[in-house]
Formats: structure tokens, sequence, C-alpha cells
DNA sequence: TTGAATTATCAACATATTGTTGATAAAATT
DNA sequence: AATTTTATCAACAATATGTTGATAATTCAA
């Protein structure tokens, strides 16, 4: 709110593009436990003292890149095409999604990976979650409480599986094309891992190997 | 390997011991970040110095930790049972790890909730994928690498799915009893979130708003 | 049970990083 | 051109880390 209210000086927004640019590189190299605020500021070329005229903390800098992410996430996902069939809209949504994360690949490998960071992947899941929950409840359905638990598992679930999914692919250095990625991913959603992994299931629920 | 060969000093097992149940209740009262050696030495009653005589860091004994709660997975959940349909070892399978999990309950919930332990959770998720990538091969199926590499995404998938549920029940206080989370998950992995959602799925994957 | 070996304690140390301060220089705004 | 804002610099206190050498306590083995 503040950064478009009031107007900012421009050694600020340097600044602050600066010391983004240099956190995100340096993630990238070398994660984001190795690395000192002298590290960050060095590579932007700035003052130690400068970074604490703008961020608390490397935590609260993390936070800030995280938004920046998210925000670009809201720009390029939230948009549903006309006259489009549910099928479309799920997979033209999901492949937004890659193609944003993909943009910063490089960073989100680093928080995604072995040396990753719970806070940052939990804050994505929690957008992910809000933004389907809430899209959910304006379709006005009327829920029983229980129901509506079930729901929030299920949402849990489904984000967490796209998180690790999505995980799988900036590991393995997004060897797959976006459109297959998002078509994997709408299977599991409607189909189920099990089917996916060439079961058959049954009406009632059992499974047998095909 | 070395705890079972070679016979430990009881003062190390003591020591040890000390340190991990500590570690682990000041895990659940304050977090994992907000803790030093001094603070788990001290509930210990041990000297500080002392804990690097076991440990190299906080990150090592986490690690150690972490093995200790894998070991018990590894044999409450391994046993399958003679006679048993696939849905009900896999659902018994479910509520074994639930249980071992809320054996836990305090430090999971730490573990896994805002200010959880990526790499904690990370190594949680390998051990499921792991041991479910070999299961599945030993039932000797021919792959090509295409499919493999399609699998090892699903199975991903499955267990992000199941931490994320997993994590949704500790948060919630373990409010449903095992066996009912055992049944979502269930039928998460045969059905699919959209049909556990409540929308309709056609044969060739298009679905509609029942 | 005695003596040797291992482990725990204690005080102390060097090191690294953090977050802050006050004075000064540079840049932007009016 | 004058005022306000921002960046720099040297310096500081505070905290946690990991290590060392000497000493006391405990365990183990003969």
């Amino acid at each position: 709110m503040d950064s478009v209210e009031t107007k900012l000086d421009p050694r600020v927004i340097r600044t602050r593009r600066l010391l983004r640019e240099s956190f995100m590189e340096l993630v990238a190299e070398n994660g984001y436990w190795d690395i000192t605020i002298q590290d960050i500021t060095d590579r932007a070329t700035l003052n130690r003292v400068t970074f604490y005229l703008h961020y608390d903390n490397k935590e609260d800098l993390l936070v800030q890149t995280t938004n920046h992410i998210l925000d670009e996430l809201v720009k390029r996902v939230e948009t549903p095409k006309e006259g489009a069939s549910p099928r479309e809209m799920v997979q033209a949504a999901l492949e937004a999604n890659f193609q944003v994360y993909a943009n910063y690949a490089d960073f989100m490998k680093a928080m995604l990976g072995k040396d990753g960071v719970w806070s940052f992947i939990f804050a994505m899941q929690d957008y992910h979650f809000r933004a389907s929950m809430e899209s959910f409840q304006m379709m006005g359905k009327d829920f029983d409480p229980k129901k509506e638990q079930e729901i929030q598992i299920f949402l849990r679930g489904m984000h967490s599986t796209f998180m690790g999914v999505l995980q799988w692919w900036l590991t393995n250095d997004m060897s797959l094309p976006r459109e297959e990625m998002a078509q994997i991913v709408y299977k599991i959603y409607t189909q189920g891992i099990y089917r996916c992994l060439g079961y058959k299931i049954t009406e009632d629920g059992e499974f047998v190997d095909e």
C-alpha cells in the first residue's frame, strides 16, 4: 500500500531492487542459509548499514521477496478466459503457475530443494490454498461444518500435491514442458494417484493391479 | 550401525537421551529456530561442552532425531498383514503412519507448522518416497524411462499430499480420529481431489459441477 | 577392588554475525 | 539554492558458536 500511495525516492527504488536481486542471485548460488547480510550488500555494492534502512533482517527481505513473486502470480494467473471449459480453465491456470515459477527457476529450485526454506514454501502453499478456498466459497455452496472441514483437508492436499510436483520439476531442471506438467497435475486431480499409477479402481473404492 | 555393534557407555546413552528429549520438548514449546544449544543443555542439566562431544551442531541433533523417528516408522509400518485386500493394506499402513506421528504430536506440530523446518519435512517426504519407490520396483514392472519419470512425479505428488494432510491434522490438534484421516487420504489417492470435492468426472477427464 | 580408560565439567578463549549509533557525504525534492 | 531524505563509514555492544586444556567423576576390565 505504501509503495503505491507515496512516491518513492529513486534511490530507495534502486537500493531495494539491488538488494532483492543480489539476494535472489546468492540464494540461487549458495542457498538461503549460507549467505549473510554482508554477502548481500557486497554483491549489491551497498553498505551493510543501508540494508537495515530497508529491512529488519534477512527473514524480512525473504518475506518481501516472497510477496514480490506472489504479486506476479496474482497478476498472471487470475485472469480466467471467456467461454472455456472447466478443464481448459484449470489447465490454463496450472500452466500459468508453472510459467511464473519458471521465471524464478534458479531461486525457486534453491528454495524448494534439500536446503530450502519452509516459511517460503508454506507461504506459497498458503496463498494457493486461500485463493482456491475463496473461489470455492464464491460459488456459494452451502456447507455443513463437517463438509467445510473436509474441503479444507482436500484443498491442503491439493496444493501440497502441486508444490510437490513443482519441486520435482525444478529439481529435474524443468525437463518436461509446462503443458505436459499441467496435464500431469490435472490428471492427478481428476483421476487420483492410484489410477495414474495404473491401478484399476472400482466404483466402491476397491482397487486391483491391472 | 555403531549404536548396535559397539556397546555404549551408559553415560553416553543417558546423555544422548537427555539431549534428544530436551530438544524435542523445547522445539514443541518454542519452535526449532528460537532455541540455542545452551537452552538444550540447560534443560538437560548438562554442560554446553558436553553437547559437542555428541553432536556437531543443532542441525546434527535434528538429523539424529529425525532418524530416531524414521526408525520407529520403519518398525511399525513395514509389517503387511496376511490375506488383506489392497484397500485394507493401504489403509492400515496409513493409519499406522498417523499413529506414529501422533506419538510425537507436539514436536511434529512445531516442525510442520508455520515456523517449521523444511529439511525435516523433506527428509520425511523423501523416506516415504523411497519406501514406495522400492516397493513399486519390487513388483517388477517393466518401465520405459518415460513411464519411470511419470511414476516418480506421481509418487512425489502422493507423499506431498500425505504430508499436507498430516500437517492439517496436527495443526488442528488431531481433531479427527486416525481411521477417518486414513480414509480421507485413501479417498484422495483413489478418487482424486476433484471427485472428493464433489465434481463429476467423465471417462475422458472432463469434469462438471454436479 | 584397584588401575586404566572414558566421559562430563568448568573456565576461558577466539570468531563470526548481528543490529545499532552518530557524524558526514551525496542525492533528490521543493 | 535551501531543505529534506538517503547512503556511507567507523565503531560499538551483544549474542551464539565451536574449541581447548585441566580437572573431576564414572565406567570397565583385569
